[in-house]
RNA sequence: GGUUCCGUGGCCGAGUGGCUAGGCUGAGCUCUGCAAAAGCUCCUACAGCGGUUCGAAUCCGCUCGGAACCUCCA
């Protein structure tokens, strides 16, 4: 039997707004797609709650026995701030403001996007197309479409013609917007548009004389529309109709509500089964971004560089910090929640180490009871996560299971008298959803092999000092690495543990 | 103005018709050469007002407060 249908796993539909049970269109493969960034400028940290969050739920699709195919894109053309701009683009903005080629800050952005992803262990996806690669498929659909009536050209520029569409199909699905609506608000756009209606979506954007990314096309150099290029990369990898499309929240409108128009206009079918949104890392109650300026990057958390923080943080800790909360719900960010968060990290951490060295010797199982109990905490770590991925009740079971380690450990619980299958199924759940599902480890800078090894032989002094009971030396070590931020414990039967703080 | 959503104990945050969330903080006990760690116990709760129900933090209505989206955004 499967994992997955042992656990089977409900997950929340944005398009039906109700937690449904998942159900892959081939049995056994998930195709996913994410909206990945536009690199134009470095990630914050919102942006890696996401990232985050898809990772894990592709993480716990291959957990369960899933082949998985994930496709995250690189948003590599810059797109305007909106349809009626004549101007320039983010990317070619930035470039002139560095005084590079748009390439350069595009190979730039995206390398330090994927160094930000490796320091928080985000997995990088199957397939991580560009924008640019995949011109000539958008041109393409763009042609599709307009065949099919459903886009005009207009002075070089090609638009989706949303009226159209909604003739027979229901634009505003996802979002729950009607187009009467949007025809009455939103912005005036200036007189010289060349829209039809306002909530009429660019495909394909002429390029003015001194537009730096253009590429040719039937209706003259341009360049593609935001939306479009989604829809190309994801059916391209994923087909017509796949699995599951995530995304930010703030994509659902317009952009994956276009994506929807533009893919069921080309195809004459849903290209997607089940939308995922994550929700925004907050503020102060408000929404991070780049644009508010109350933006945190990566670099000024390790350092602790930032008025809001009192000290740096790790990225494991920050991890762990998101995942205390469920995806589909903002979080705050602040420095107390960190710091919490941070003690709760490092108690995991030390049990992690702790039940690795677990060895169970014999067939026991005397103590029916407590076996049982573990047995039932390693079932509901995967009961929680098949609930949507509900990784706040994850790491509660996890906090449980933890405390149960350090029974073990003092001996308030004996090892060999557990169940024996019961316990390594318990030690093995405990490992791998830290390690693999949940993709917690100790922080990097905790793990130089060298610096352990120092310790390592200030603490066999130590042993050693215990042993001779003399208590002035032992002691002194202990203070003396407790003031360089190594913490000692001693165990019972004279063995000692230590941890960096 | 429209769409979507939220309001949980000192703080952060799960939960959904009846059964302990969990973490951090605080108090106490046990263990320990001393500490630390750990284990155990305790403390404070569901914005307000109505309604449905044998029973609601959980469903419905209203009020108050907050957020995201409607424009580039993860």
């Amino acid at each position: 039997m499967k994992q997955y249908e042992k656990f089977p796993l409900q997950i929340t539909n944005s398009l039906s707004r109700k937690k449904e049970p998942f159900k892959s269109l081939i049995e056994g493969f998930v195709g996913m797609y994410v909206c990945g960034p536009t690199v134009y400028n470095n990630v914050h940290l919102g942006n890696v709650r996401t990232f985050l969050t898809f990772d894990i739920i592709a993480r716990y699709f291959r957990y369960l026995g899933y082949k998985v195919r994930y496709v995250r894109n690189i948003t590599d053309v810059g797109h305007l701030e909106n349809d009626a701009d004549e101007g320039e683009d983010k990317i070619a903005k930035r470039a002139r403001f560095e005084q590079l080629e748009p390439m350069e800050v595009v190979k730039s952005y995206t390398e330090g996007f994927h160094e930000v992803m490796r320091q928080f262990n985000i997995l990088p996806p199957s397939i991580e197309p560009s924008a640019t690669g995949h011109i000539v498929e958008q041109i393409e659909i763009t042609k599709k479409l307009i065949d099919k009536g459903l886009a005009y050209e207009a002075n070089g520029s090609v638009y989706f013609n949303v009226r159209k569409y909604n003739e027979s199909h229901h634009y505003g699905i996802l979002s729950g917007r009607n187009i009467e609506e949007l025809m009455e608000s939103g912005r005036d756009l200036d007189s010289q548009d060349e829209k039809h209606e306002k909530i009429d979506f660019a495909l394909w954007k002429k390029a003015s004389p001194y537009h730096i990314m253009r590429w040719p096309s039937p209706w003259g150099d341009g360049f593609p529309g935001w939306h479009i290029e989604c829809t190309v990369m994801s059916t391209k990898y994923l087909g017509e109709t796949f699995d599951i499309h995530g995304g930010g929240m703030d994509l659902k409108f317009p952009h994956h509500e276009c994506e929807i128009a533009q893919a069921t206009g080309a195809n004459q079918k849903s290209p997607v089964n089940y939308w995922l949104h994550s929700n925004m890392l907050t503020v102060n109650g408000q929404k991070m971004s780049k644009s508010l300026g109350n933006s945190f990057l990566p670099k000024e958390l390790f350092a602790g560089d930032h008025p809001l923080l009192e000290r740096g943080y790790g990225a494991m800790t920050v991890r762990f910090f998101m995942l205390q909360s469920h995806y589909s719900s903002t979080l705050d960010f602040s420095n107390e929640a960190l710091s919490a968060a941070e003690k709760g990290f490092k108690k995991l951490i030390a049990s992690l180490n702790t039940v690795k060295k677990f060895v169970h010797e014999g067939k026991g199982g005397s103590d029916q009871k407590i076996s049982e109990e573990l047995h039932t905490l390693a079932e509901e770590c995967h009961l929680t996560m098949s609930d949507d991925f509900n990784t706040a009740k994850t790491l509660a079971v996890l906090f449980e299971m933890s405390s149960r380690i350090n029974d073990i450990k003092s001996g308030n619980i004996s090892l060999q008298n557990l169940d024996q299958e019961k316990f390594n199924l318990f030690q093995s759940t405990y490992i791998n959803t830290m390690e693999q599902v949940l993709g917690l480890r100790e922080e990097e800078e905790h793990n130089h092999e060298l610096l352990n090894g120092v310790i390592q032989v200030l603490i066999d002094l130590r042993k050693k000092a215990r042993t001779d009971r003399n208590y002035l030396l032992s002691d002194k070590i202990r203070d003396e690495l407790k003031q360089k931020g190594v913490q000692v414990m001693d165990a019972k039967d004279g063995e000692m543990t230590w941890a960096i703080e």
